[in-house]
DNA sequence: TCTTAAAATGCAACAATGTTGCGTTTTTAT
DNA sequence: ATAAAAACGCAACATTGTTGCATTTTAAGA
């Protein structure tokens, strides 16, 4: 793997992204971290994060990209096999861990990431 | 239901749609329809077909947005919960409709879509 | 068939989101 | 301390999606 270095926006941003019980877009990523660096450098951060896998990227169902921490630390070889849940009314987006999906498929096809998305009322807004 | 017309544009829309073997984005039914119309008026068929639920949107796990043909013509309040697979090597999006996922999700939740894609290696593309 | 209101379209302009190149600054290994 | 590599800021650009408005097309009723 390519080196990638521990720079302060860096840090910053994980810590954000870390802290936060829901998945973040890009943009309230810059608004959280309110001018510690230039839009740009968010994406490069991003990008670089993935590459180290602590923080994986989720599609929601209208189209816009979101960020969470991974939990998985330690594992090697691991896919982001949980389920994510986006609510149609807060537009949060929250990974349930715990939740496990089970499928089956041809087997002519590999398998290497698994994106399932629920939508609907989450917890907090379903009264 | 807001009254939408069956135009040219739309016929052609729908049709290169349905008859594709994979998800289609924005662009790509651009190409295909040949200056059919404007870009922005396919923006807007796409809109109306997905009122009408003759379509559905499919948000890959890179980000794009892709488009496919529904295939439960005549069920009422049908949800879209068929497996989609992304191919990382043609990009292809396939509609898997015989595979159906399983899940369990706490009560508190209300589910009201399921987006479950899968990706990797496509069977075309899987040697 | 003719009329007409609503829906659809094209165009231009705009907004949002993501990318690239490059000169400068910061990090980290030596 | 030094130097190479990585990260950064900035500007410019590319892509994707949206909005307003004047014009055209559709479809239903006279």
């Amino acid at each position: 793997m390519k080196n990638t270095r521990n720079t302060v926006a860096k840090s910053a941003i994980l810590e954000i992204i870390q802290s936060s019980k829901v998945a973040l877009s890009h943009v309230e990523i810059q608004k959280l971290s309110e001018g510690l660096c230039d839009r740009v450098t968010i994406y490069r951060i991003l990008d670089r994060l993935m590459i180290e896998d602590v923080i994986h990227k989720i599609a929601t169902p209208d189209g816009t990209v979101k960020y969470a921490a991974c939990h998985h630390k330690h594992e090697e070889h691991h896919i982001h096999n949980h389920v994510h849940f986006s609510c149609e009314k807060c537009h949060s987006v929250t990974c349930l861990d715990t939740v496990k999906p089970s499928y089956s498929i041809p087997k002519d096809y590999l398998v290497k990431e698994i994106n399932f998305t629920l939508s609907g009322i989450c917890k907090d807004c379903n009264e």
